[in-house]
DNA sequence: CCCTCTCTAAGATCGCCGTC
DNA sequence: GACGGCGATCTTAGAGAGGG
């Protein structure tokens, strides 16, 4: 799964049982000087330096010089052996690692042949396919009259697209590159294209998992952050017919114990929270001309739906918002506002009005973005300051998860 | 010298289609 | 929805390079 280890298992035993010798000098900061030149004698002398190759000592200009060359290289890479293997920290746990939501799969980039065979099987091919798949069928048959044809059908349609696919022209070769990229895909070739229902069916499953993918969102950012999170999300369902609903997702209380709807409470909350994102969403998804078709989902009706995609799905043990009680629909506003630009407007508004009611607690208003590194000074400044938070830090695990 | 970033090879996976 | 063979493509994480 890795790239292969330069050592040899022999090698590896031998510097392993030097680490705890290299930990104390490296402690010590002295491994340069006491560790490392007897190490890579000793290495050295038990398992010499490969002789010199005529192109390294072409490279180097003399014989000499090429040894002198590969034997400081080998030296490095054996002691270079001790910082790569004795690290706490992998690359990959760096500092500077952000947070990341696996991303999808990317779907594969067909083959060249694949994409020959997407542009031309059906139109063209396939009753050549069958002719030479019956073909082979009937000539194995006739030399083996008792055994299974050696390969499946698949086999032969793969080498005959192949086949024909390298006979083919640089026009075509060309179109085949060019259907590789998959944005091109349903340009080049509309009866590939998904339907508008697959595409409406791949939503909806989608959304459906979106409580249960919000609120482990949630309690992993909160886990993460030690903040306090809250998720909006809606949008149209394409189950049923477009209408529009609102999820949200709530992580983290106040010292007092209150959730960020019970602190808002229901009046402030419905006005400066629900609201004005819910109007957000009718100006993104409401069509012109059309009528609303929003219905409200009333709370059973919400929690029996649910139900059952949670049953469906795996439960894990910390995520049963269910237990909570604590779940919700929201169902669109009634009255739909066409214009959208003014309803940003309000949304903006409200959402400035939030910001004055219930302002950031000091400490926690965010600094300006570091800039990348006038690097000496930036450690001098974030250093304390991120200590000093930790005794801050809501510790909780408890929290509760709220998806409405 | 320490830390981070890039590169790489191994291993996993996908995509091709018709049949059971 | 598993299966069949093939091999390009994608993913992963450690080795090694390189920056400060």
């Amino acid at each position: 799964m890795t790239r292969q280890k330069w050592t040899t298992e022999e090698q590896e035993v031998w510097l392993e049982e030097r680490k705890p010798a290299f930990l104390i000098a490296n402690q010590k900061r002295c491994a340069a000087k006491s560790f490392y030149p007897d190490l890579v004698k000793e290495f050295r002398d038990k398992w010499p330096v490969p002789p010199v190759t005529q192109a390294e000592i072409d490279d180097a200009g003399s014989v000499e010089l090429a040894t002198r060359v590969k034997r400081d290289k080998y030296d490095k890479r054996t002691s270079s052996w001790y910082p790569n293997n004795t690290r706490t920290l992998s690359a990959h746990g760096g500092a500077n690692e952000i947070l990341k939501i696996k991303s999808q799969p990317q779907p594969r980039k067909l083959q060249a042949w694949q994409a020959y065979h997407a542009l031309t099987y059906e139109s063209k091919w396939k009753p050549h396919v069958n002719k030479a798949w019956t073909t082979y069928k009937e000539e194995w048959l006739a030399e083996h009259p008792k055994e299974k044809p050696e390969k499946t059908r698949l086999e032969v349609m793969v080498e005959f697209m192949k086949g024909k696919f390298n006979e083919e022209n640089d026009d075509m070769k060309k179109r085949c590159e060019e259907y590789r990229n998959p944005e091109m895909q349903a340009v080049l070739n509309p009866a590939k294209a998904k339907p508008q229902a697959a595409i409406n069916e791949a939503f909806q499953s989608a959304i459906n998992l979106l409580p249960r993918t919000l609120a482990t969102i949630g309690e992993s950012l909160v886990k993460q952050t030690g903040w306090n999170i809250t998720i909006l999300a809606g949008g149209p369902m394409p189950d049923t017919d477009g209408t529009i609903l609102t999820y949200l997702s709530h992580s983290g209380k106040t010292k007092e114990g209150d959730s960020f709807d019970k602190f808002l409470g229901k009046k402030d909350y419905d006005d400066h929270v629900l609201c004005p994102f819910e109007k957000f969403l009718h100006a993104s998804f409401s069509m012109d001309g059309e009528d609303d078709k929003e219905k409200e989902m009333d709370d059973e009706e919400w929690k029996k739906q649910n139900s059952e995609s949670e049953e469906n799905e795996n439960q894990t043990e910390n995520v049963d918002q269910t237990k909570n009680g604590n779940k919700k629909s929201v169902g669109g506003l009634s009255e739909y506002e066409k214009s959208k630009a003014k309803n940003i407007a309000q949304l903006k508004l409200v959402m400035e009005n939030l910001n004055e009611n219930y302002p950031f607690p000091e400490d926690l208003v965010p600094k300006p973005a570091l800039k990348k590194p006038a690097a000496k000074k930036e450690k001098k400044e974030i250093q304390q300051p991120v200590e000093r938070r930790a005794s801050m830090r809501n510790k909780g695990g408890d929290k509760d998860r709220y998806v409405m």
